[in-house]
DNA sequence: TAACTTGATAATGTCAACAATGTCAGGATG
DNA sequence: CATCCTGACATTGTTGACATTATCAAGTTA
C-alpha cells in the first residue's frame, strides 16, 4: 500500500500528530460515522490526551477537509453527499488530467517501469477476482502518476486536500462499482501514452477515465437510491 | 474588490479568526518579510494574545499554504521561489481551465452581466493607465468565473488553498509584468466564449491565457535576474 | 396553545504555567 | 585544529483551569 506513506512527510512524533493519524484512519474506515458531532470533552478523555492536543488534531482533520467547525458551535464529521463526490471527480479530472500530462513528460525510466508493474498487479488481481485488493491497487496506479508529474504543488493539493475525501467516499461505497476490467483497460491505455512520452494524449485518456468512473459512480447511486426506494 | 469577500465564509468571530486575517495580510502585503522564522511568544506579545490563539492562527495559515511546520523547530513563512511560482501557473491552468468550462454551462445570465461590467472595468482602467486597480480587477475577473463554476470544492480549493499563494506572489512582482492589453484581450475572448454557453472553448481560452501568464512572468523574472547580476 | 423569556447546563474559546525538545556556546579530547 | 561532549538557555508541545458562548427545558404571558 505504497499510497499511505506516499504522501506524509514527517514521522508522527507529537502527540496531535498520532492523534490526527488515528482520528482520520477512524474516519476513513467509518469507525466514527460521516455526519457525527465531535465532542471535545467526549473524545479527548476516550484518547486519553487534553483538549488542547486534540483541537490541534482537529485543525489538522480540517485541512484534510473530513471534518468542518463552526465557530462556538464545534466540529463534525463531513457528511455524505452524492452532490459533493460528483463535484470532487470533475476536480480530479482537471488536475490528474494535468497530471498525467506532466508525468509523460517527467516520469524517469524507472518509474515508468513501476507504473507498468502495478498495472500487472492489477491483471493479477482481476483474474484472482480479489476485488478488494484492487482498491489499493487502483489508489497506487493514480498516486504514482501524480508523484510523476513532479510537480509539488499539484502532488500536495492531490494527495493531502483531496484523496483523503476520495477514500472516505470510496470506503462508503467499496462494495459497488465493479468496472475492474474497464478501468484496467483504461489504465494501460494511460501507461502506454506516458510510455510514448506523448502528454497529450495521457492527459486526455487519464480525463476520460476518470469521466467514466464518474458516469459508473452515478449510475452505481441511482440505481442503489432506486432500490432503497 | 469583491474577490477579497468572496471567499471567507464567516465574520471572524474569535480572536485566533481575527489574527488569522490580520496575519494573512500582514503576510501577502510583505510586512512580515518571506521566509522569517516566527517566534510564538514574540508574536503573541507583538498583538497582545496567548499563544494558545497564536498557535490556532498558525495552524490557519498553514492550510493557506502562507506558513509551513516543523514539529519542535517552528513555523516560518514561506520562501519566494520561481519554481514555485511555475508550479503554480500549472495547477491554475488545469483548475481554472475547468472552472472556465463549468462556467460557461452553469453562470445565470446576471453572472455573465456582471462579467461582462468587470470587462469594462478593466478597459477604462487600462485607458486610465491605473496599473495597480488592474490588479485588482484581474482578481476580481478570475473569482469570478471560478464562482461561476458553481463548484463548491473547486472554489475552496483554488480560492482558500492556492489564490493566497498568488496573492503572496503578486504583491511581490507587482511591478513586472505589464501585459494588461494582451491580457485584456484574452478576458474577452473568455467572457465571449461564456456568452456563447461554450465550455469547451472557454476551458481551451482560459488555459491558453494562464499560460500566457505563466510565459510572461518567466521572461519578466529571468531579466530581473540577470538585470541583478 | 403558541410564542417568548429565563436560568441551568454543557460545550467551546482563551489563558498562563509546566514539561519536553532543540539550540548553541564553551570546554575537553583525539 | 577539528570533533565531540555538556550544560545553560530559549522555544515549542502539553496540560488544566477559567471565561465566554450556545443549548435547552421550565415557566410565564398573550
Amino acid at each position: 500500500m505504497a499510497f499511505l506513506t506516499a504522501c506524509k512527510l514527517h514521522e508522527p512524533v507529537t502527540i496531535a500528530d498520532k492523534l490526527f493519524l488515528d482520528l482520520r484512519r477512524a474516519i476513513l474506515e467509518g469507525e466514527i460515522p460521516a455526519g457525527k458531532k465531535i465532542s471535545e470533552p467526549e473524545l479527548a478523555s476516550a484518547y486519553g490526551v487534553s483538549r488542547g492536543s486534540l483541537r490541534e488534531a482537529i485543525g489538522k482533520l480540517e485541512n484534510c477537509n473530513l471534518v468542518t467547525r463552526k465557530p462556538n458551535i464545534g466540529a463534525r464529521i463531513i457528511g455524505f453527499s452524492t452532490e459533493q463526490m460528483m463535484e470532487i471527480y470533475q476536480v480530479r479530472e482537471a488536475m490528474e488530467g494535468m497530471a498525467a500530462r506532466l508525468a509523460a513528460d517527467n516520469m524517469s525510466e524507472e518509474e515508468v517501469t513501476r507504473l507498468r508493474r502495478i498495472l500487472d498487479r492489477h491483471r493479477e488481481q482481476i483474474e484472482k477476482h480479489q476485488d478488494y485488493s484492487q482498491q489499493d491497487v487502483d489508489l497506487d496506479f493514480h498516486f504514482s502518476i501524480i508523484q510523476g508529474s513532479k510537480n509539488s504543488r499539484l502532488i500536495r493539493m492531490l494527495c493531502q486536500d483531496l484523496y483523503d475525501l476520495v477514500r472516505f467516499y470510496r470506503f462508503r461505497l467499496k462494495s459497488g462499482f465493479n468496472r475492474s476490467e474497464q478501468a484496467y483497460q483504461e489504465h494501460n491505455l494511460i501507461v502506454s501514452a506516458i510510455e510514448r512520452r506523448d502528454g497529450e494524449m495521457a492527459e486526455t485518456l487519464m480525463r476520460h477515465h476518470i469521466r467514466a468512473s464518474q458516469d459508473n459512480a452515478r449510475k452505481t447511486l441511482e440505481a442503489m437510491s432506486q432500490a432503497q426506494s
